[in-house]
Formats: structure tokens, sequence, C-alpha cells
DNA sequence: TACACTATTTATAAAGATTATTATTTAATA
DNA sequence: TATTAAATAATAATCTTTATAAATAGTGTA
């Protein structure tokens, strides 16, 4: 979104000895404005008229890289197309069962179910996930018909 | 797990007009007494030695019908593998990070975060998971040394 | 019990997402 | 500018799941 985080976010990449290559830059830059969570292929279609040469394997291997500095997060639902989230701030997500939107939202870290968890199953936890699913206000709208 | 358990799902199967056939009885039968969710292809190589012209098709289709009448959960993963649960009470899923390992716990159902997300996001909420995710027991054993 | 009807199975191909491979190109640094 | 390691492009391969069509087999009925 603002400048300043795309600033920060190739001094990161340059501090961990990555190279800024314009393909890079694009992908990055798409994920910073991006708003709704994009998939690999949705990143790579939208940069196709800037590259058009470039590969997929070239945005899955950018991802790689941001995910591995923790510059983005993975977003996994099934056999369906990982997204993309480049706000790595604590929030959770709510999704459409009808449209397959994804918006945030926040709610205090259930540290307890990690506590609750870790104890009763002797786990030595790291983290979780939490996703919340219904369905979004544009598509009851549309359902009302 | 109990053959009463089984014979309920037998009984429902029949009322859905499902035909029992040997190859369905079978999946089911290994879902029931499975205690790790295993995958399809987990089921396919298991009743392998029982039916070795049985189809993967047979086996996915099966596990369509057994989740849609209701017997089974899905549990998916990013781009592994669904797991299939035939414990449909509510409980959570704990996942080793090292050996991907599924245990069950207990915590009660998360109502406040539902609701919440609805008044923040004007979602209609139908349901949320969530999963812990930390390294088990014999994982933590195993790195000691 | 035999028949008929339809669901189910099998075998195979196909789809879709992601990763691996390798030759070519290029960014960063001296 | 030259060098070198890293990144890209093009392609093939892998893996899970679904689609298709022909063959098989459950189940109700005569």
């Amino acid at each position: 979104m603002s400048e300043v985080r795309m600033q920060e976010a190739l001094a990161t990449l340059k501090s961990s000895g990555v190279r800024i290559t314009p393909q890079r830059h694009a992908v990055l830059e798409y994920l910073m404005h991006s708003m709704n969570h994009p998939t690999a292929d949705e990143i790579y279609k939208a940069l196709e008229g800037k590259f058009p040469n470039m590969s997929v394997a070239t945005v899955y291997n950018n991802l790689r890289v941001f995910l591995d500095i923790g510059l983005v997060r993975e977003l996994t639902y099934g056999d369906a197309s990982s997204r993309f989230d480049c706000n790595t701030t604590d929030h959770y997500h709510i999704i459409c069962n009808s449209c397959g939107k994804i918006v945030d939202f926040h709610y205090p870290a259930l540290d307890e179910v990690e506590q609750l968890a870790e104890q009763v199953t002797g786990f030595n936890v790291s983290h979780h996930r939490l996703e919340v699913y219904g369905t979004c206000t544009d598509c009851q709208n549309t359902s009302r018909h």
C-alpha cells in the first residue's frame, strides 16, 4: 500500500542478499497494492502486459523468496490455489462461501486455545490458524432476488 | 471405531438410497477404524490387498458420498492431499510441523469470534475452522539427540 | 430364482497447481 | 567494463483430483 512499506520491503530484500530484478519488483509491488489476496496465477496474468515473456515459475520463485523472508503469508485452502497476503500483522480471515472473497478482521490472538492444546496434547505449540466462513454482504443482496 | 457406529453409518447410507458395495463398505470400515485421518491415497493403498482391481476414483467417489451425507469431514491443507475424519463431533485439530501427525482436541466452540466477525464484516457466518500447529512429543524426543 | 434397471466400478484420460531442470540472461560488485 | 553468482524463461514432470465411457453388479420386482 504505502510507499514506506514498499521501501522497507526492498531494504529487507537487499539486506538478505536478494537481488532486485524488474520482475521481482513488479510482483512485490502488485502484492503490496493488492487488497484481495491474489493467487500466483492472478499475479502472473496481471503482469503479463508489462512482462510478456515472464514465466509462471518466476512468480512462484519470487513468492517463495518473499515467504522465506517473511514479507508475505500463504493462505492455503484445499485443492484450490494458494493465496498470498502481504499484510503480516496479526489478523484473521473471513471467507465468502459463495464468491470466495477474503476479508481481514482483527481479534485478540487466541492464546488460551494454544495453551490448552499444549497441555492436553503435549505438543510444543508454534502457531495456529483460524478462518471464519459465511456469506458476504454482496452475495446476501444478490441472493435476495 | 465401535460396531454400533458402523451399523448406524450403514443404516444412514441405506436410508439415503446408497448401495452398499464391498468397496464402499471397506472404505467406510477403514475410515471408522482409522485413528489418523487418512488421505484418499492411504485408503487406496490400504485396501489394495483386499481389492487388487479397485480404482482410485472409487475411493474418491465414496469419500464424496460420505461427505455429502455428512458421515465424514474433509480436512484440507494447502497443496497436500486432503485428509478425512469420520469423527464429526465438535473438535479441533493440532498438527505436527515435523511429521504431519494430526491429533484431536476439544475446546468450547468459539462463538464469540464468529459473532465479532459477523458484526465487523457484515458477513452471514456459517462456521469456522481452527488448527493449532506445533511439534508432537515423538518429534520433540527424536530431535533431542 | 431370474430379470431388469440403474448405481457403481474400473480404466483411462484430463485438468489444474506447483515444482524441477537446464540453458540463458542479468544484477551487483570490484 | 568484466566477472560471477543469482535469477529468469521455457519446458517437462509431478501430484492430486475429476471427468468420461464402457463394463459390472446391487436391489427391488415378477
